[in-house]
DNA sequence: CTTATCTCAGGGAGACTGACATAA
DNA sequence: CTTATGTCAGTCACCCTGAGATAA
């Protein structure tokens, strides 16, 4: 068989940067598995919620809002427009702009991904008590407002 | 300008498994930026600590050890080899096998590589204090062993 | 002239799949 | 015959750089 669970613990796998990085690819595995039962990823939840959120935007300000690099907003939009999840018009009041908008379908998909998030979410923080998810979504903002949001 | 940080918080930001997956993101954009000031990446690290740890092994142990896909250890032998970081031979008893073995100067490259992480996890904790830390560490490793460290 | 927007090509790092030859 | 090992080719999601065309 040669399990891996039969290898003892190496001393770095017990650092914080790394207990870290292993628990959130495990999170990134189990949320993206989750998006893709729906046919899914996550650039797209991030684009259809924010769109839900704060309405039609340019894939520039799309980009800003949702931390999706603006050349990776071409191939994505393309991607939720293709399944009629947006729609992708030219501004009439600047015509370098794309005009991105949610459509119904695209309303009733982020629905399913929304589902799907909470469920996995909850499978990854079932050990965690109630106090215990607080106190860690807590660490971890700290954690991201130190280091500035989106700093790049 | 249009700066990120004019952007209002969108709600799913708030969410555990968002924070949880930007924070490990910055972690691992400060560690590997700390490992590539060395001419390294996380798997030369990984395999060097563990070639260190429990001593020669062959490929396929030391991805077991260190959680690294059998098929990437190819290449990542390789470029250690190539710096004469680690020794590839192979081994008479198994001839299936390769003995990997680090060298000397993987030892000290080892040294450095750890001075890196321990500088990058110090300056990524900063806004934490020694209990919040150590709390934060806990917390990762009870998600993940519940999760099973390395399943797969 | 400078800046913003969209687009495209490409690369890096991590993780994984499937196939294959070889040896145990 | 089954399993383990090393190798190779290829894919995926995320993130990023750089360049170019067009419009403000």
């Amino acid at each position: 068989m040669e399990d891996p669970s039969d290898e003892p613990r190496a001393r770095w796998q017990v650092l914080p940067s790394w207990l870290l990085t292993q628990t959130a690819s495990h999170a990134h595995r189990l949320v993206t598995d989750g998006f893709s039962a729906v046919d899914a990823r996550g650039y797209h939840f991030r684009v259809l919620a924010t769109l839900d959120e704060f309405g039609s935007a340019s894939q520039a300000t799309l980009g800003r809002r949702s931390g999706i690099h603006v050349s990776e907003m071409v191939a994505t939009i393309s991607e939720l427009a293709e399944r009629d999840l947006v729609e992708r018009a030219p501004d009439p009041a600047d015509r370098r702009r794309n005009v991105v908008s949610l459509t119904a379908a695209g309303k009733k998909q982020l629905r399913r991904l929304e589902k799907q998030l909470a469920e996995r979410q909850d499978e990854l923080l079932a050990p965690l008590s109630s106090d215990e998810r607080k106190r860690f979504a807590e660490l971890l903002a700290k954690l991201l407002d130190h280091h500035g949001r989106r700093s790049g």
